[in-house]
RNA sequence: GGAGGGAUAGCGAAGUGGCCAAACGCAGCAGACUGUAAAUCUGCCGGCUCCGCCUUCGUAGGUUCGAAUCCUACUCCCUCCA
């Protein structure tokens, strides 16, 4: 650092940078951040960062958060925020969903995504110091005179440096000339908004780095660029996404939440800790460490995850509740404290009576009647506490009745018409 | 414009006239165990009135006692050459 700064503004860069460095996966370069940050902090103007947002997806999961938390660190530390949503890139399809031809969305369809969207995002960023764009603004009114000359600042080397691209093309797959495109026009968006970081995940970085490939010019110091890691979903190996339905939704109900959070691989746990909380980094180590030396219990370590999880989103008293009935379900072997019921019409029944196979599908509780019959003979049924094994068991149902399903499903049947 | 390859259950991928409701892997579900919906092991994993029957292998026809497997047309995808 240069040392004709004064104390003050050295102090407070090294502040900014060691809570900015937390959790991030490369700086690129670093150099550049700690020049930018020096800056910011003499003429007290804060950074522009940004994030390019896709319009047709608008359910945050924990995924994402990874990125926003890290915007939200920012802008903590006086920086503004700058959303971009791809509404023009929306618009012309996906770049690399093949067969899939994304329908293209309406102008009210993406403002309604774009509403959906900020809900979700303000539950982390600060709304006053967020700025939402639409990149149609200034990506639509370009001409081909203008898109020939944008696309003469790189080269299709460089573009073939794209892990992605480079597979497809050595292994002789198709690359549509217009797939070029999308990260110019990402990079664009950096122009347009003249930022000075962007965000995104590791994948992303092509994509980044192209923004910082183009501000030059258009006579723009180069943005820089700060990937964050993925983080793995619920099955601890891909990646979280909604497609592969292994994510944790923020808006979820507190007790999926919880459970879906207990249900991470122990090896994930710091991971999450790191990327997904707030946690103090000096209470992570602790935290490691105990379970390293194994005087911390995985499943402790787990369980406070899971609630300071569900507590970021959906509250401390839900986040409270959903770990009680976790312990009611899971240790204890109980009933969880409320059980969806279900109405069984008096007309299904005969004598009182009805089959347990359908009597499981009209509940809900189970996909077929095959899935019902399935189920009983892996001694997965209880009727009212008891285990039920015979597939062609009568059940007399009675006003307010639990019906059991494996671990986690749970019906009370209610009399109807 | 020409040549060739391919479309199989949620996904990936075998099968190329009967032993195919269709191997195997992944995902999913259940049971056991446990430290949790972790890990591990075991089982299940098209539908139904389930020792039997019905509908599935891109779509529509056809050959055959019998087809995912052979033929015809069509649709879609991919590659190579020009």
């Amino acid at each position: 650092m240069d040392k004709e700064l004064s104390p003050e503004v050295k102090q407070e860069v090294e502040r900014q940078l060691a809570i900015l460095q937390r959790g991030v996966a490369e700086i690129l370069p670093a150099a550049d951040l700690e020049k930018k940050l020096i800056r910011s902090v003499t003429t007290r103007k804060p950074l522009k960062v940004k994030l390019g947002l896709d319009p047709s997806a608008p359910d945050i999961h924990l995924g994402h958060t990874v990125v926003l938390n890290k915007l939200r660190q920012f802008q903590d530390l006086g920086h503004l925020v700058q959303l971009v949503i791809g509404d023009f890139t929306g618009r012309i399809g996906d770049p690399t969903g093949k067969s899939e031809t994304r329908r293209q969305l309406t102008e009210d369809e993406v403002k309604e995504n774009a509403q959906s969207y900020a809900d979700q995002l303000f539950l982390i960023l600060d709304r006053d110091q967020t700025e939402i764009h639409f990149n149609s603004k200034w990506l639509s009114p370009l001409d081909f005179t203008a898109v020939v000359d944008l696309a003469a600042k790189t080269t299709v080397a460089r573009m073939l440096e794209r892990d992605d691209f480079s597979k497809r093309y050595h292994s002789g797959q198709a690359i549509s000339v217009h797939e070029f495109f999308y990260p110019l026009m990402q990079g664009y968006d950096s122009v347009a908004l003249e930022s000075d970081v962007e965000l995104g995940g590791t994948d992303q970085t092509f994509n980044l780095l192209m923004g910082r490939q183009l501000q030059p010019h258009y006579g723009q110091e180069e943005q820089v660029i700060l990937t964050m890691p993925l983080i793995e979903g619920l099955d601890g190996v891909k990646k979280m996404s909604k497609s592969l339905g292994n994510y944790i939704g923020i808006q979820e109900p507190a007790a999926e939440i919880y459970g879906k959070a207990m249900s991470i691989p122990d090896e994930l746990m710091v991971k999450y800790y790191e990327l997904v909380t707030n946690f103090p980094l000096d209470q992570l180590a602790a935290v490691k460490k105990g379970l390293a030396e194994s005087t911390l219990h995985p499943r402790d370590a787990k369980m406070a995850l899971a609630h300071r999880i569900t507590a970021m989103y959906q509250g401390n008293a839900a986040a409270d509740e959903a770990e009680a009935g976790f312990k009611r379900v899971f240790q204890e072997r109980s009933l969880p404290k409320d059980i969806p019921s279900k109405t069984i019409a008096s007309t299904d029944l005969e004598d009182g009576k009805i089959w347990i196979v359908p009597l499981l599908a009209k509940l809900d509780l189970v996909a077929s009647n095959g899935d019902a019959r399935r189920m009983v003979k892996q001694g997965a049924v209880k009727v009212a506490e008891e285990k039920v094994t015979d597939v062609d068991a009568r059940i007399e149902v009675t006003e307010g009745m639990i019906i059991q399903v494996g671990k986690r499903k749970f019906a009370k049947v209610m009399m109807g018409e």
